[in-house]
DNA sequence: TCCCGATCGCTTTTT
DNA sequence: GCGATCGGGA
């Protein structure tokens, strides 16, 4: 690029001032569907031709894979130069970065194993084994999320203030525990990443003068969703002297829930001296109405940074509000419309049914699968977290280090080679009585005859086994080392023999694992930072795994409905969208109607629901569902009262529609129907009238419509509001 | 060691 | 209503 202003052509003016501010604090806020990334690639792209930035001296950290690899790879595309060493990615990948590079000065083993928080929670799990403490008082999943909740607000055991608390003090020894069980194993947690990496700049000052004086500029994605840590981390490394260029939108705060601090972005401008305030309103997305739409919901919300989004596009459909009688009714309505929809030329991947839990997509699966439509379900299992995967990692993990108690607790008895739990409780014991790692207990046990007999043989062979791996595998290629590790350790033959399917499926898998290394040290699908051979490539290659689980969208080859929560939709955008279930309770979900804040979070990520939607939008909900295993009576959601009512259409399903019944007659349909079952006659009901029902109590019949088993009335119950109930499910009362 | 039945609990998710 | 988890029994 010759001229540097071509990278400002066809932005418009809220980008371009973005993108070309001068250097200094600036907080971009970006609404959905605005130009986002674009503007970050075009800022940094800016700062190097521009300003004479150099490419070395900038920091881009996103929160996920996907957005640094987007951030990259369009990057390379506007400047047409590779990028291989600039520093972009997630938080954790650089401060694993950092860690790896300064592993001594981090006071961590040079071979140090990331684990996930499935490993985190199993090594809870054994902690509190070990410990003989209740795990009913004391349960393994709130233990894992008290350590990492205080490492994400950076706090160390000693630092957590438990005022006398002897609860929180039991957690907080726990943390001690833990940590200290991580440390001898060489164990790293993903909060500890940041944690460690904070602390080792802290604690080395000329490191810390290092990377302030190298990076030039640090670019934040998302900058709403990041937490205390995260916030201490960036401030730490640009000692408020780096120029920063935060990107982010206060009203798509989702992740309160996981830590995030909505305040960090509120709060920029003061904090940061100079900041400078960019807002990008004008939306490429959305149409109008949805737009207008949007806007209204989200400013029900107090304490709000402001913006409004608009577009210079047509209003556009209205938005439809569908009111199934249940939720099979509200699925086979979607299904339905989608039907419709693809028959008139919309491709199936153009369509997204968005829910607020994933409990809602099983009515809808079958539905799917009853008529025949191609869907795919965003947010299953991937790849790296596969049990077998996992297994498979574990035997990777002890040829490095030996001292990996998780790992090896893990596969000493997988395939069964009649280690049996009280063998494994032996050796437990031992360790930590003797405070030394499994393998060390292991060897230990074996040389003073404490095993006997047949336990003693199966540990010896087991300690064979992984000695002779190692040997074996020595100057072999990354996959030829997992190759080898997945034959002769009887992981695949252990696979091989399990019945039905699912064996056949973890071989697949184990054997797509070889594939994948083979990809990785030719550098096809990650950029291994020097992945040389062997034990370096397998270091690398266990980093990656651990940081970059594999993304679940599955192939694109064939056309398929996506399915999808309203978390996982956040950033992605789609033609036509479903929301599905939105009623009070399900959304906003009854475990945050309480609190102002957690409502004002389920308000945002309606936002981020409707924003997402191109062209045209619906809205379900049923009013009645079944939740647990329970029929439940379900309200229309607050969210859709707070919606302009322009904008809305009611829609009915072909053939029902009816005409508005007129006060004072006897409504048509709705005296002597028969019920579903055929017996008993439905009590004959007339507009006007009182009703008792056993749940709401006694109301006044204000509205109906429908015939036989869908004929739904509209009463107003007092303190209860008006219900759409359907005579077929709802017990009501003449009065 | 594995398999089965009872029991529990149940929002959202990335690294 | 479903899936994970756990304990007991063969």
């Amino acid at each position: 690029m010759d001229d540097v202003t071509a990278i400002l052509d066809h932005m418009n003016p809220a980008q371009r001032e973005a993108v070309s501010a001068p250097q200094g604090n600036m907080l971009v806020l970006a609404g959905a569907g605005s130009g986002k990334t674009r503007v970050l690639v075009h800022r940094i792209a800016w700062l190097m031709q521009a300003e004479g930035l150099s490419p070395y001296a900038v920091l881009a950290v996103t929160f996920t894979n996907k957005a640094a690899r987007e951030m990259r790879t369009r990057l390379e595309a506007l400047l047409g130069i590779s990028l291989r060493n600039v520093w972009v990615g997630t938080f954790h990948s650089i401060a694993h970065r950092l860690l790896r590079t300064h592993w001594q000065d981090a006071r961590l083993p040079q071979h140090f194993q990331i684990i996930d928080s499935d490993d985190q929670l199993r090594l809870v799990k054994r902690l509190l084994k070990d410990h003989r403490i209740d795990d009913e008082r004391f349960p393994p999943r709130q233990v894992q999320s008290f350590i990492s909740g205080c490492k994400e607000e950076g706090l160390r055991p000693h630092q957590v203030d438990v005022h006398g608390d002897a609860y929180l003090a039991q957690m907080v020894e726990l943390y001690e525990r833990y940590q200290l069980t991580c440390e001898r194993g060489g164990l790293v947690d993903f909060g500890e990443l940041l944690l460690r990496s904070l602390e080792l700049l802290r604690d080395n000052p000329e490191l810390l003068a290092h990377y302030q004086q190298r990076f030039g500029h640090v670019l934040v994605d998302e900058f709403q969703d990041t937490n205390t840590l995260q916030y201490a981390w960036l401030k730490l490394l640009t000692g408020m002297q780096t120029p920063m260029t935060v990107v982010g939108d206060d009203d798509q705060s989702i992740y309160g829930w996981r830590g995030a601090r909505i305040e960090n972005i509120r709060r920029f401008e003061q904090e940061f001296p100079g900041a400078k305030t960019v807002r990008l309103e004008q939306n490429y997305r959305s149409t109008s109405a949805i737009l207008d739409a949007a806007n209204a919901l989200i400013r029900h919300n107090s304490e709000r940074m402001g913006k409004e989004l608009w577009t210079e596009g047509a209003r556009g459909e209205p938005i439809s509000v569908y009111s199934g009688f249940n939720d099979l009714d509200e699925a086979r309505f979607i299904v339905d419309t989608i039907r419709e929809k693809v028959e008139e030329g919309t491709n199936r991947r153009e369509i997204a049914i968005l829910y607020r839990s994933n409990a809602q997509s099983r009515v809808l699966e079958e539905t799917l699968i009853r008529q025949g439509v191609p869907y795919r379900i965003y947010g299953g299992q991937r790849f790296y977290e596969r049990l077998e995967i996992k297994n498979a990692l574990a035997y990777l993990r002890l040829l490095l280090n030996r001292d990996d108690d998780a790992s090896l607790e893990r596969v000493i008895n997988v395939p069964a080679r009649g280690i049996g739990t009280r063998t494994v409780e032996v050796l437990r014991t031992r360790a930590r009585q003797t405070e030394v790692s499994l393998w060390q207990a292991l060897h230990d046990a074996l040389l003073d005859a404490s095993l006997k007999g047949r336990a003693a043989t199966s540990v010896r062979a087991f300690a064979e086994l992984i000695e002779g791996l190692d040997n074996d595998t020595a100057g072999l290629a990354l996959h030829e080392i997992i190759d080898h590790v997945i034959e002769r350790s009887g992981l695949i033959e252990h696979h091989r023999s399990e019945k039905g399917e699912k064996g056949q499926a973890r071989v697949e898998n184990l054997e797509e694992l070889v594939t994948a290394a083979k990809a990785f040290t030719q550098g096809e699908t990650f950029e291994p930072p020097e992945a040389g051979e062997g034990a370096v490539a397998l270091e690398a290659f266990l980093s990656e795994a651990a940081l970059n689980a594999g993304d679940h969208e599955a192939d694109e080859f064939e056309d398929c409905v996506q399915l999808m929560t309203l978390h996982s939709a956040k950033g992605l955008e789609f033609p036509v969208v479903f929301i599905a279930g939105v009623e009070e309770g399900l959304f906003p979900h009854k475990m945050s109607m309480e609190e102002p804040g957690r409502l004002e979070e389920e308000r945002r990520l309606c936002y981020v629901g409707l924003t997402r939607a191109m062209r045209k939008l619906y809205l379900t909900h049923a009013e009645l569902r079944r939740l647990h295993g329970k029929e439940t009576f379900q309200r229309a959601s607050r969210f859709l009262r707070e919606l302009p009512e322009e904008h809305l259409e009611e829609v009915r399903l072909r053939g029902q529609i009816s005409r508005p019944v007129t006060a004072g007659r006897p409504a048509v349909g709705l005296s002597r129907q028969t019920s579903v079952d055929g017996g008993a006659e439905l009590p004959s009901l007339s507009l006007g009238q009182r009703v008792s029902h056993p749940v709401f109590g006694e109301g006044v019949i204000l509205n109906a419509e429908g015939e036989g088993e869908r004929a739904r009335v509209q009463v107003s119950f007092e303190g209860e509001g008006d219900k759409w109930l359907v005579l077929g499910f709802a017990k009501l009362t003449p009065l």
